[in-house]
Parts: structure tokens; sequence; C-alpha cells
DNA sequence: GAGTGGTCTAGACCACTAG
DNA sequence: TAGTGGTCTAGACCACTCC
């Protein structure tokens, strides 16, 4: 009792491989060694490997592509875009996304945004404020917040002329890649501004969303807040 | 190409515990079968049975413990209820709920719901409509619509005497297990009828959550519609 | 001590990709 | 044809539970 702490081998595997992900040592998109390599690398066996890949494959860390290898995810995919954004229309497909940058700047960090990304208070960071239009539809406004440490080189223009997700150009940037992240969501009233964005009167109902974003090892390295206009599209949600 | 149609034996496998699992031959809570005697009973190694395992484990289906066996999962554990009632305290831990049930009746599939839940418009249903109250607050108004043949002798008092989940009354009375669930969320305005049952005001923003519940196979079995005050309570999601 | 799931190995063979 | 991931086997041993 109190610690037994036991931990198989293909864990302490694992933890070797997340090691190189998190270093960056192989990047998004790149293929990792064999299975027999990384096998004769660790002086294991390859069913030892292998059991510790299924666990980040089952983590969508990474993929895996018979015949030609084993790969580090990545947010270019266009499955993954899904994953993340959850809202899909009341009928038809998804159509294209438009995103409109209103704001960036950089500014300190407030005590909640400083809470919920492990930092102190007064930190730098980078807002930026932003809206999604899907066709010609105004759809989700939104504030994201980053470590200003993190993204010290990131800036209005690379954000406003990258095409797809920030994700995206996080991980190929900056060489952090988010991995998961816990969202918050509640119903609330617009306020005047949020309205005029959205094109909807004050008071209409919205989807309020507050997510954090984890990299590698569960560390906290993105907040938002997003307003979702949900009168043409709903927020998927799957419980298993 | 075209159909290639290669079934590893383990699914094959997985296919078979599978179908013991829809037919009820073991119970919810009951262990299954050593992987030894699976394994000397479907003729392959030790190994393959566990892999079958793996996947249904991976799903929720089942659950192992070692030295113990593999149990067929339910949904009266307290850590499952919290994987399909979504709700969260702002603040604080989660209290007791208090389910107060307003309206049951047997009644007629809508052309809606019939396509939900793949029945034939006009099929005989039965709809349960509730309240949920955390502490003194009520919460939840919903709507339940389950398949009449299925649940033939569900009746008000069975319903209103349960303690705990629906879902769990299902599996223990009914032998219908809910497997997982697809939720479609939006935001909506209290109309009269609602805002009095909820204790707010008319037009203040809700929660409107739609679900749909599959047994075994992917086979609807629930639909589900509920407005949540989310003023003290927030609907968790998780990004992966 | 007997029985369960959990780990690890070594080797054979299959399915798929690419040069 | 060579190299990758994917499957399957057989056997040994470890960790845990219960009697």
């Amino acid at each position: 009792m109190g610690s037994p702490t036991f931990s198989p081998l293909y864990r302490q595997i694992k933890a070797l491989l997340l090691e190189s992900l998190r270093s960056g040592a192989w990047r998004p998109g790149e293929a990792i060694p064999s299975e027999m390599d990384l096998a004769s690398l660790y002086k294991v066996s390859q069913g030892t490997v292998r059991k510790a890949i299924d666990e980040l494959a089952a983590e969508n860390l990474v993929y895996r592509r018979q015949g030609k290898g084993t790969f580090v995810a990545t947010h270019g995919e266009r499955q993954v875009r899904f994953r993340f954004l959850r809202l899909a229309p009341d009928s038809g497909e998804p159509g294209a996304v438009e995103r409109r940058l209103l704001e960036f700047r950089r500014a300190r960090a407030s005590a909640e945004v400083a809470r919920m990304l492990e930092l102190k208070a007064g930190d730098p960071m980078v807002m930026i404020r932003r809206l999604l239009v899907f066709g010609e539809d105004p759809v989700v406004l939104e504030e994201v917040w980053l470590p200003g440490t993190l993204f010290k080189g990131l800036t209005a223009s690379a954000v406003s002329e990258h095409r797809g997700a920030l994700y995206n150009l996080f991980e190929t940037q900056f060489g952090t890649r988010m991995v998961r992240a816990e969202e918050k969501l509640k119903a609330a009233a617009a306020d005047e501004a949020g309205a005029a964005l959205l094109g909807v009167e004050p008071g209409h109902p919205l989807l309020a969303v507050e997510r954090v974003s984890y990299t590698y090892s569960d560390k906290p390295v993105e907040w938002r807040r997003g307003l979702y206009k949900t009168d043409h599209y709903f927020y998927r949600s799957e419980l298993g």
C-alpha cells in the first residue's frame, strides 16, 4: 500500500517516445523510427515497442500506416479539424470557414487566465480576437489567450494571413502541438457588441464556450472563450 | 480494390463476444468467462482473446479487474454516471440529484422521433417528462422517448420510485444497456412553461440538448430532448 | 496455493507500400 | 523485393485476489 509505482516496461518505452515527441525530435507529419529499430535501440522486443505505440496511437499522438510507418499526428489533416471545432450545420455538409482577425495585442495575464494556464498573474500574454464566418454567416466570436514567452514571434499578420486552423500555425511555426482540450459550455444572452458582430439582436441566446488546450504531458498552453451562434449550427458531443 | 473484407481472427472473436453481450447471455455486472476458458472454447490462443477483450474494454463495454476477472459494464457504478450526465457545478462537488416525474404516457412516434430511432411514424412509444433538481435547484427539464415494444412493462410508478439513473432501470429491468450516445447542443430562450418549471424568466438563455442513445451494434433506442439551466452548472466536453 | 488478468519474449507469417 | 505495420501463437513469469 502507499506507492507501489510498478511501471511496466512498455510504459517506460512510451515515456521515452513521449519525450522525443515533446522535445520536437520528431516533427509533426514525419515518420518515427520503425518498430524494429526502436526495439533494438531500447533493447526490448518488438511487441513491447508495439504496445507503447498502441497507446500513443489511441491518444491520437501518432498514427500508423500499414506498409509505410508510424507518423507524428498533425493538425494539418482534415479529419483532425473537426475534433476541435465541434460545430456542424443543421443540414448539409460543413462549408468553408473564413477567419477574420478583429484584434491582436500583447497583454498581461489576469488572475483568471493565469490560474487556467498555470502561470502567474501579470505574465506576458498574446491575445487574439476573431470572428469565424461560415459562408456568409458570422457564427463564432472568440478570444484566444496564449503565453507570450512560448509565442514570442507571433504577429498579427502571421495570424491573419494564415490559412487553416490556428493549431496548424502553432505547430508548424512554434513547435507547440495541442494534443487535447477541455471545454465548459453555458447558454448566455448576447451583449451589444457581440450581437452586432454575430448579426443578432442583443439578448439573443448564444452558446458560451470556454476552452483550455493542453500540449504533451498535460501542460495547458491556451485559453479560449467563444460565443457560438447556434441558429443554423449545433455543437456535437459524443458520450461513450 | 473493392471489398477486401479481411477480418482478423481477434475481430471475429470480438463479434462473438459482442453477440453474447447483446443477447444478454452475460448480464451487466457479471463476470464473463476467463481469457483461458474463452481461448479453449473458441480454439484460439489466449493472446487473441485478449486483444478482442482489449477493444471491448476500450469501448467501455466490459471492464477488467486484475486477479478477479472481466465484467460486463453497468450503469450502476458511480464513475459511469458522469459519462452521460455531463453537468458539473461551477464550484464544489456535484451533490445529490432528485428526479421528479412530471408526465408518463404512451404515445405514437412522430415522424421526427421515428427517423431518429429508425422506427416508423406511428409506432408505439413511451414518453417520460421529468425535472432534475440539484439540491433545491431545478436544473434540467427533459423528455425521454423510448420504443414501446422494447419497454412494454414500463410504468410511471417504476420510473418515479426508481433511485438512480434511468439507464440503470433500463438495464436491470429490461435488459437494454445504453452503450453510447450522441448529443447536439444549442442555445435557446426559455418559453413560458419551461421558465416556470426551471425558476427563471421567460426568454432566459438555456442549453438545449438533444440526445440519441445506442445499445450494442449501434442500435438507437432512446431519444431525449432537454433544457439545461446553466446559471450555476456547466456542460463538460472533452476534445481529444 | 489456485486462478485471474497483465507483461514480455521470440518467432512465424500476412497485408500493404514503394522502388 | 525489401521494409513497414498487423496478426497469431506458445510459453514464461509477474501482480493481484480470494480461499
